[in-house]
RNA sequence: GCGAUCGUAGCUCAGUUGGUUAGAGCAUCGGUUUGUGGUACCGAGGGUCGCGGGUUCAAGUCCCGUCGAUCGCCCCA
């Protein structure tokens, strides 16, 4: 299998069972984006890096040592995307949008990170986005996160996933509190894991939901946001709460669910599994106020998430793969010449099927039998001298023969 | 980027303390009197045992390296 050419490490190559799952999720999410009158946004799959450093943050991981970045011909610094919420931005400040504002968006694709690759993560990976820009209203917070658990339903995976819900507040909350926890971890350091003692300077945030057992303690001695939440912040984590609670998507406060970036404000959720290992979170996503700000746009609220595909998929049952409604059988030259004609017809018609070419008629039968068809159309010489076909019913065996022109008929009849 | 486990046909795996031409099931292809599938039987193709080096009379089996996958860490929409 490995021989010369190999798959370039973290990429994939779907298909069978496994793509026919990744397009279930996808089409399952165009669904349900529509009945949430979501539209449809497609975006360029690289952006000028700066797009990705300004706006993600020049010390995070993804921007540091993550991206797929490259210098194309004409000597300009380019990056593959490495989530969606950047570009969207980019285009909504670039191509005039805030007059459309609010806007509610939805995208998928590929998106890409230079990372270690596991299961349910993957160096080129690909990503539902849904996003409401030019809204500061937490009825805009409900609405993405019914979606999102709409979509989770109708997935047939509710079940095993659980939605954690946290407020960051808003950004003189976040403040304060980012300053209490970083002094309540400034006199905790001897307890803390390296790692941690890093993100103290980095990203004091992430230190309270470190896995380490060593961090535990500190972490969850820490203070919440709650003693800290201005009013409005608190009536507006409250109206997101009372919007779930109304539209019936159960949810759970995880005060420890935080976002390093600065940018984000109030609202940060996560779609969790214990399914997947390490690779818990299928959706995840929060509002996040001061992007298009830090990007050169003028101030403008905005709330979002983003959906791993593959791991939707991997927790989605197995979907049959549409089976063609009939399968052609022609035997001998001449019917096999005039099969195509028919072939044409029925698909004109609307009529999805399919034709073996190879192999003698035992063999062609049994590929229309494992192909699912509910017919074989079997064509003969003698019957096409007639103007006829034999139309096979594969479940009941009955064999009926038909005028080739009451074929399209009694097939859509159906 | 760090630690660990694993790597034999398309897939799932077997392969005894290193010992002759590396096996099975499923799948594929062909056949069981030449125009009829799902069952059964017969047969065939398909592997330089991930790759490279080393130890040995002898390596799929041991050692080293490398690539890849997986698990955890890290990070994360």
């Amino acid at each position: 299998m490995s021989r010369n050419v190999q798959r370039v490490r973290g990429t994939q190559d779907i298909w069978g069972e496994d793509a026919d799952r990744f397009q279930a999720v996808v089409d399952t999410f165009d669904t349900v984006r529509r009945l949430y009158a979501f539209q449809r946004v497609e975006m360029p799959v690289f952006e000028a890096t700066s797009v990705f450093a300004r706006s993600i943050g020049e010390t995070t991981d993804i921007v540091s040592k993550e991206m797929y970045s490259f210098e194309d011909r004409g000597g300009d610094s380019l990056t593959l995307r490495p989530e969606f919420t950047a570009g969207l931005c980019r285009a909504y400040i670039s191509e005039g949008w805030q007059q459309l504002a609010p806007l509610k968006l939805a995208t998928h694709g590929p998106v890409f990170r230079y990372e270690r690759p596991q299961k349910g993560r993957y160096r080129q990976f690909h990503q539902l986005d849904a996003e409401i820009v030019g809204s500061d209203s937490p009825a805009a917070d409900v609405e993405l996160l019914v979606l999102a658990d709409q979509l989770l339903r109708e997935l047939g995976i509710s079940d095993g996933v659980t939605l954690q819900l946290n407020t960051l507040g808003d950004a003189e909350t976040r403040e304060a509190w980012r300053a209490a926890l970083v002094a309540h971890f400034e006199s905790h350091r001897g307890d803390l894991s390296d790692d941690s003692l890093v993100r103290l300077d980095k990203n004091p945030m992430r230190i309270l939901d470190s896995k380490d057992p060593r961090d535990r303690p500190a972490a969850d001695s820490a203070p919440d946001i709650d003693a800290y939440l201005a009013p409005e912040a608190r009536g507006f984590f409250e109206k997101v709460t009372a919007g779930l609670d109304a539209a019936g998507v159960a949810w759970t406060r995880n005060a420890r669910l935080v976002r390093g970036l600065d940018y984000y404000r109030h609202t940060a959720f996560e779609f969790v599994t214990d399914r997947l290992g390490a690779q818990g979170a299928v959706i995840a996503g929060g509002r996040y106020d001061g992007l298009i700000e830090a990007l050169g746009g003028s101030h403008t609220p905005a709330v979002g998430w983003a959906a791993g595909i593959e791991r939707l998929a991997m927790l989605a049952e197995t979907v049959p793969s549409p089976a063609p409604e009939a399968v052609l059988v022609p035997l001998g030259e001449a019917a096999e010449a005039a099969a195509i004609g028919i072939i044409a017809t029925l698909r004109r018609a609307g009529i999805a099927c399919d034709m073996g070419f190879r192999g003698n008629m035992k063999r062609r039968m049994a590929k229309a039998d494992s192909s699912g068809a509910r017919y074989a159309i079997i064509l003969g010489e003698d019957e096409l001298a007639r103007g006829e076909a034999s139309l096979k019913d594969m479940k009941s065996g009955e064999q009926q023969s038909l005028a080739l022109a009451a074929l399209t008929e009694k097939l859509r009849a159906r």
